[in-house]
DNA sequence: TTTTTAAATAAACGGCATTTAATAAAACAT
DNA sequence: ATGTTTTATTAAATGCCGTTTATTTAAAAA
């Protein structure tokens, strides 16, 4: 059959996107395959070639909406915390509930690397970058460091509390994951944010820690 | 042709999971395939089958071998440092050596998991409760604290250190990573030993860190 | 020497991503 | 109203893939 004109271009790529986002939700990208998303919006393979590149495209597009969620969740959470100490702890439950509820889109975030070079890779990275940012902003409000500093243990922080969603997300079942990441997510902010509340000349210190803790060279 | 007994199972086994690292290592998991695998080493895809039952087993193995080495290298990091705290530095900066100098084979042990249920989880679960312990070892010789939350505290920072390993390994170039996530390292394990050593009451903070940094319920 | 056994293969199956050529409906021009 | 051009859509083809099956053949056993 030819143009059926029942949906826009804009349409069909809606629809496909959110039908692949719910084979993602519920299977995983293993689960995943461009047929079973066209049959799912009553189309052909085809199709879908004809609203996006490849599906590498389309899973690019599927992290750029997850990350859109995830910022409005930590959004959320930074609202009614109180002080900013509050807010860091905040951030860290919300980003480990987040990861424990969509663990399969959540993942593929970090695992979808596509494989043509282009620009791809850069198009979401405002969207990560957007959230190192929101820890920063409490960082700040902690602790009066130098911004190179403040956006080094943002980034240092902020990864350690990805790897704890990530390593308890790994083989556990739902729940038991989702309260052992709270507690370790919990452990890591607190004495992350005693040690630099505590060390007084941090910059100093953290570039010379080899000497001063006897690292090896 | 038939019988050629030119190699015994377990030697084909070797060669096999030897072809498959070294694609892995140099085109990562999207490159291997089990074609590819046979070919390199001379037999054809049946053969493979009559050595792992599938693809994920093999997967599995290469796994198993990997965190060996990282064992090793890790055992090594430890040898040659005088103080618990220096060990802690030492252990992170060669966990973070190991993730950038094999980025592939590092990834595909949390990236990859078996569609069949099996007891494929379980198989390698040792080998990553061997590397905690070692960090416990030394968490042990730098506070007191009951074995309970060394545990906890193990997990919280080297899931952190890993964390910051992922995240820096997912887009960068080679040394650009490994320089930023040597530095990384350094920062969360710096404030995080210092905030552990501050905290004196550390069970009774980190187990009612809601109410005392008015935490979110 | 014949029979059995087991190693190895070739070929097949169904599925995949992606490309190609064919088709038919709409839009446009006359 | 008619013919022509677009363009949305599909069906089919290509070349991969993991895995299974039946078949061949060399060695071991009889």
């Amino acid at each position: 059959m030819g143009r059926r004109g029942e949906h826009s271009k804009l349409e069909i790529e809606c629809m496909a996107l959110e039908a692949a986002e719910t084979i993602i939700e519920n299977e995983g990208y293993a689960g995943l395959s461009a047929r079973k998303v066209a049959s799912a919006i009553g189309y052909t393979v085809g199709s879908l070639y004809f609203v996006f590149r490849n599906l590498d495209e389309l899973l690019l597009r599927i992290n750029g909406r997850t990350l859109d969620q995830l910022y409005a969740v930590l959004i959320d959470a930074v609202t009614d915390c109180r002080f900013p100490q509050q807010c860091v702890f905040a951030l860290g439950a919300a980003y480990v509930d987040f990861a424990t509820r969509h663990p399969h889109r959540w993942r593929l975030i970090f695992e979808h690397q596509p494989r043509d070079e282009d620009l791809s890779t850069e198009i979401n990275k405002e969207k990560v970058e957007r959230i190192y940012e929101l820890v920063e902003k409490q960082l700040k409000a902690i602790v009066a460091r130098p911004d190179e500093e403040i956006v080094l243990s943002a980034r240092a922080l902020w990864n350690g509390v990805h790897g704890i969603a990530a390593m308890t997300l790994i083989r556990n079942p739902y729940d038991e994951a989702a309260q052992s990441a709270h507690q370790l997510s919990m452990n890591l902010v607190s004495h992350y944010l005693t040690g630099l509340n505590t060390t007084d000349f941090s910059s100093a210190i953290t570039q010379t820690a080899g000497q001063a803790l006897d690292y090896p060279k």
